[in-house]
DNA sequence: AGGCGTTCCTGGGGGC
DNA sequence: TGCCCCCAGGAACGCC
């Protein structure tokens, strides 16, 4: 399930093969891959189809042209192949051939990944929150959003309006090392417990990062996995020993998401009388 | 406002 | 072995 670090990896890999080269078609494989253009339109908006820059936001792949911007969202299995051979799989959606021969083969087992084109980032900047690796995105900052809102602290950090990038697993690895339980209700959590979550979520971002990602199932780029999967502390780790506390690590269900938690050491912030 | 259920999809696992 | 059912989940959407 690529979050902010799977797509981060995907965009390092690819960029070096795209950036310059000239986009010659973006073949719809599957018929709902294209979410706001059809095929023609690549040929008719795009007047000079050269990839300027390949970069990340929010979890979105975005490949920028001079005048327009396509947007690939990977969902739940979507990977990218960049080859110049014929790549063969049951489930490709989309395929962007560039004038270099080398083509990106969108693979998409559950089909839930789409590809946007707009002319710039405005309507994905509209409906997402600050990169959580950002420059502007300090303790300070994120102490008052959380504090301002009165949600689940797990939901609040899933929703994408209110921080970008983060999906099941970073939540829970990063509530996990900061103590707090995915129960919690977002303004009763103290101050230091933010900080310390501000600071855990950066951390194991930039650590994931470098280690190309976490493959649980399905992430991998051109088929290679990701190795931070042997650094994942309680994501995946049900009836295991917690590696601060020894307790059992359970598997409930929070915010509608299978979420690993150890109830000994992430305390519980709620309203007492409820 | 926020929580919850539903939808989109398919493969894989459990139960029998 | 086989078949059915349920589950996994990011994001959008509708409902309460």
């Amino acid at each position: 399930m690529p979050e902010l670090p799977e797509v981060q990896t995907v965009v390092n890999h690819i960029r070096p093969t795209c950036v310059g080269k000239r986009l010659k078609r973006i073949q719809p494989v599957w018929g709902k891959v294209l979410h706001n253009f059809k095929e023609a339109d690549v040929n008719l908006i795009l007047d000079r189809p050269k990839v300027v820059d390949v970069y990340r936001r929010a979890k979105f792949i975005i490949i920028s042209f001079k005048n327009h911007i396509i947007a690939i969202h990977l969902r739940m299995t979507g990977k990218l192949n960049v080859t110049d051979e014929h790549f063969r799989s049951k489930h490709i959606t989309a395929v962007l051939e560039f004038e270099n021969d080398y083509s990106i083969y969108f693979e998409d087992v559950r089909k839930f990944g789409r590809i946007y084109l707009y002319d710039d980032l405005k309507v994905i900047d509209s409906k997402h929150g600050p990169e959580p690796l950002g420059k502007n995105f300090t303790n300070q900052l994120f102490k008052k959003m959380v504090s301002q809102k009165r949600r689940n602290i797990k939901a609040l950090l899933l929703d994408q309006t209110f921080i970008s990038g983060l999906g099941n697993i970073y939540v829970d690895e990063s509530l996990w090392k900061s103590g707090i339980h995915p129960s919690s209700t977002s303004n009763l959590v103290p101050e230091n417990k933010i900080f310390s979550l501000h600071s855990n979520i950066r951390l194991t971002l930039r650590e994931a990062i470098n280690n190309n990602g976490t493959t649980i199932i399905d992430f991998n780029v051109n088929g290679e996995s990701g190795r931070y999967t042997n650094y994942l502390c309680v994501y995946g780790k049900a009836g295991e020993p917690c590696l601060k506390c020894n307790d059992r690590i359970e598997k409930l269900k929070i915010a509608g998401r299978g979420t690993y938690v150890c109830n000994k050491c992430q305390m519980k912030y709620v309203e007492k009388y409820s």
